[in-house]
DNA sequence: TCATTAAATTGTT
DNA sequence: AACAATTTAATGA
């Protein structure tokens, strides 16, 4: 018998770009100490302020990073569309989670052990070289999102949200075409539906994007991260 | 294969 | 927030 589950989450590893540089031992590891669950929408993936003691994926669905200061009142720092991995900061500087990660719609995750990151940390450069580049990338599109929030309009908004959503190096996964429906932006964005719909509408008329019935087509990546207007 | 229905999503106000 | 229109998926004739 083959869980569907767990075979996403197999597919989530074998299709991540340091997968192909394990040993073979490593892989083995990897694969005997990896965990598998679903989270229901609205599901919390991994909570604030607890102890951190696994690397995670997204191997199917949709979740967001978030940082809940007070009752409710969540600002989205970053959309994690399948083929993402997170939590390498708090896991290498062994600190509390810093946000909060709830689940879009149902999302399959897979967890790592920390013994298992540590394990490929010390034995594997490409897994390092992987995760300089992965942390570099953040950081880069971080201090982006933090002027975007300040300068832009919801419109730049949305396509900040976007680009980072299709970025090739932290979603190797996402093909150009991604299941998502405008209330899903709206969630990502911290704009009602109805504004992201707008938005979406302006960024087509733009020919940056294309809209269909429940998923949003990238046209012109380059363009969508430097969309202000 | 086609018709009907319910549910999800979208466009507009 | 509410409403109508559209798309999709599921069901059964």
């Amino acid at each position: 018998m083959t869980n569907p589950i767990l075979s996403t989450g197999l597919q989530l590893v074998q299709t991540s770009t340091w997968w192909g540089a394990l040993a073979a031992s490593q892989q083995s590891l990897v694969v005997e100490t990896m965990r598998v669950k679903q989270v229901e929408t609205d599901g919390v993936i991994c909570q604030k302020n607890e102890v951190v003691d696994a690397w995670v994926g997204i191997a199917s669905g949709l979740a967001k990073i978030a940082s809940s200061s007070f009752e409710g009142k969540g600002v989205t720092l970053s959309g994690l569309p399948p083929g993402s991995w997170f939590g390498e900061g708090s896991l290498l500087k062994s600190e509390l989670r810093r946000y909060e990660v709830i689940a879009l719609r149902q999302t399959v995750v897979v967890t790592l052990p920390k013994s298992t990151f540590d394990h490929l940390l010390d034995h594997s450069i490409p897994f390092n070289r992987f995760l300089l580049a992965q942390i570099n990338e953040r950081l880069g599109l971080f201090i982006g999102t933090v002027e975007t929030d300040r300068l832009l309009g919801p419109e730049g908004r949305v396509a900040r949200a976007l680009s980072q959503l299709f970025n090739p190096l932290l979603s190797p996964g996402v093909k150009p075409t991604l299941e998502i429906s405008q209330s899903e932006v709206g969630l990502l964005t911290g704009l009602s539906r109805q504004r992201a719909n707008q938005a979406l509408q302006t960024l087509e008329k733009a020919g940056l994007v294309r809209i269909e019935y429940g998923s949003i087509t990238v046209l012109n990546l380059q363009e969508l991260g430097r969309f202000e207007g």
